[in-house]
DNA sequence: TGTACATCAGTGAACGCGCGTTCACTGATGTAC
DNA sequence: TGTACATCAGTGAACGCGCGTTCACTGATGTAC
């Protein structure tokens, strides 16, 4: 973000941009009003014209990571061709690969402490993410007879903690060093046996 | 923890279980050394006579957390009396157990930004804690015919993934008000799927 | 048991710092005529 | 096309604040004789 005159044109992204690097680099709590203005190459006032405080700019990071997160889910859920298996899969693979590239998104939206649902436009965003995943579980369990087949919001919520807690424990520094497995194989492996277990995939 | 004389006498727990408390309250980053000292009754200068600094005291408490973790997992494993599928279980609530009733610990385990491994005694409790739920996902899987064996490390950290993904998830309150599954449930169920399509259980 | 002294565990004041935010301002831009 | 003016998006200085940490100090405690 090259500054070009007294106005720069676009410092609400560039202030985004900045949030995001340094929240990569030093965690939610490292980030600075004053650093991210700096980085952008603004005064410490500038960012005030375009953000009520601190908050929400995290806010506004969170925000664009939800989006962009349920934009590849979505992605990712038609590359399934129609299988729900595949489907799945390719939405657990997408998960873990937005989390790899994009960490400063994923730390605002699940790790600095912003409330999802205490801003509605958040939880709008995040929910159609969600939903993404949720209607992967609905068509990969209805064909089960319905004694044995368990709510989809629980598959859902069974994917997704997996594929966060992998994320969290053993995709980043710490203390992933002490796994043997890359993340991607973890998720693969893991979500492979669970749909054995749910019946949708055969025995072996 | 009531102060008698010019001697605190248990000042250095007294700021462990102040820290606890701020940390629940306000997260990892609101935690101060000055707000510690004040619960504890003491001038904030005082926490330096037992601790190098604030890092330290958070150490601290993550170092009792892991080891406190570590207790109750073992304890519950031994719950299981022999049955590998009874111990896993125990085991699974005992973690959830633990990050409900000890929150601040849970935190300042696994969300404080605390190094686990740069720091050879907390990684040492650490390995114990976990190494309780290897040694059970190992004797589930000991009777399993060696080319359908998974290693036990990934069934364990399987079970670490999805437990901890639902604690952060689920267990607290964002975004979990909107599951409809109590925490509890989700994770048995989860273990449920998870070990019938590892063949440990009977399909149903 | 008493005393002298070393050590331990506190105090209180002070420091430097950087942060979030506000305010009056000013330069740049867009628009109506 | 030129001009006047409103609005927008910056600046720079200042603020109050609280934090982590240090330092010289002092009160309390433990111990040797």
């Amino acid at each position: 973000m090259v500054r070009r005159g007294y106005h720069h044109g676009n410092l609400k992204q560039a202030l985004i941009d900045a949030t995001i690097k340094l929240i990569e680099q030093k965690g939610p709590s490292g980030f600075t009003m004053a650093e991210a203005a700096k980085q952008a190459g603004v005064s410490a006032a500038a960012p005030y014209r375009h953000f009520k405080g601190r908050e929400s700019l995290i806010e506004a990071v969170a925000l664009q990571g939800f989006t962009l997160f349920g934009d590849l889910l979505e992605f990712a859920y038609t590359k399934g061709n129609g299988s729900a298996v595949a489907s799945l899969e390719a939405t657990g693979r997408a998960y873990l690969a937005f989390a790899r590239k994009n960490p400063g998104h994923y730390i605002a939206m699940f790790e600095s402490g912003v409330s999802i649902n205490a801003n509605p436009e958040i939880a709008a965003v995040a929910n159609r993410a969600l939903g993404v995943i949720t209607r992967a579980a609905d068509e990969l369990i209805e064909n089960l007879p319905a004694e044995k087949r368990p709510p989809s919001t629980m598959v859902s919520q069974h994917i997704w903690a997996l594929s966060h807690g992998i994320v969290e424990l053993f995709a980043r520094g710490e203390p992933g060093a002490m796994s043997p497995f890359p993340p991607e194989e973890l998720l693969e492996a893991g979500i492979g046996v669970y749909l054995r277990g749910l019946n949708v995939l055969p025995k072996d």
